[in-house]
DNA sequence: CAATGTGAACGTGTTCACAGCA
DNA sequence: TGCTGTGAACACGTTCACATTG
């Protein structure tokens, strides 16, 4: 079973999408009615389902709740994710101030930086830690996910490091496209970029 | 002529690696070069850019500071673009503080909020003003672009308000996926999503 | 001779249309 | 009757392969 990853990438739309539903006190939805809410064709919602199963009811629709399990679980969210952040300079420091990551079951449980001025301050509730310290936190804290804030020069290094210590996901924060072995999960958040292709549909409006 | 949109997103990239070659002092490059750097295929390099035209010459490649040019005036990067921020808590106050923007011609001009408590405070070197200045400060700053910072629950009605003053190109960071009109550009900042979709990949590794 | 530019071939993702079921 | 699930048709994006050119 091989499931194409623009479906896994729409997957946590529909997740947040139902749990909308959900709160607002519905039951049951049509692909129809949900394609309304993200901008989407019936025909795609059912499809991308049916890679995973067959959640719903001919005539009726999908059960919210039971469509929800369905999903967290294909998508592994029903277990806490533990990750650890490189760099705490500004970026750094408002990412693990950010509040939208621990509901959603991803928590940061390690800081770290290169530079002794930030080596033993205290940021959010974490201690930071020197790059040194990497590994074993890794290990001891059974981190899983990597995130870096550090500035560009610096990615492709500290991304190594991580990749040699078993991390396989990292949330890059870096203006750069790194390169990483096959089976490492990278994403990518650069709002530069985002504007930079942007700005081509602009620019003559 | 149609470009893809896909091809269109991957312009900044190559005016990214370009300008690293550039400042490692390369003159001219070939498309299996850039695709090393990149990890793309030399092909998909020379149809992207054949969509808009023909800046490579046959057994030498690219010259680097032509294709620059090239690029950037594509993509419209050649001039400044002013953007409004709206929602100024913790989220908006680290993007007003962040340094990455600037250097590559995007500008926040006006910092926007609803609430009482944050109206009149300076962020960066910005006052924040109440939404109704919303509407003049659009015309009169020549702004282009919305950033959207509010919590998810305004974040319709803030983008609503952007389109209704003209706004033609919004950065969302909001974790929501808004309806927007057609001929609305909009990209999306959000890590939950991307970490949600990680997963998938992680869960049994 | 090396590397571009590009139609043609291929593969992947989306949409259609309808059989099947509640 | 209403809506799902899904093969088949289609559209779109990527890769190939080679003629072309500095």
């Amino acid at each position: 079973m091989d499931v194409p990853e623009v479906v896994v990438l729409r997957l946590p739309l529909y997740v947040r999408a139902l749990t909308q539903l959900q709160r607002e006190g519905a039951e049951v939805v049509s692909s129809h009615q949900l394609g309304g809410r993200l901008q989407m064709t019936p025909a795609q919602i059912r499809k991308d389902l049916s890679y995973f199963g067959r959640f719903g009811k001919q005539g009726r629709g999908y059960n919210i709740e039971f469509l929800l399990d369905e999903l967290r679980d294909i998508l592994g969210l029903t277990r806490e994710w533990r990750a650890c952040l490189i760099g705490v300079g500004r970026l750094g420091r408002a990412i693990i101030n950010y509040t939208g990551f621990a509901p959603e079951g991803f928590s940061i449980v390690a800081a770290f930086d290169s530079s002794q001025r930030h080596i033993g301050t205290t940021v959010g509730d974490l201690t930071v830690r020197p790059m040194e310290d990497l590994s074993h936190a890794i290990s001891d804290q059974r981190v899983t996910i990597g995130i870096v804030a550090v500035p560009a020069v610096q990615a492709q290094s500290v991304i190594d490091t991580l990749v040699e210590n078993g991390i396989h996901g990292i949330l890059n924060y870096a203006p750069v496209a790194p390169h990483v072995p096959m089976g490492i999960v990278m994403r990518n958040i650069d709002p530069v970029i985002s504007l930079q292709s942007m700005t081509f549909y602009l620019k003559d409006a």
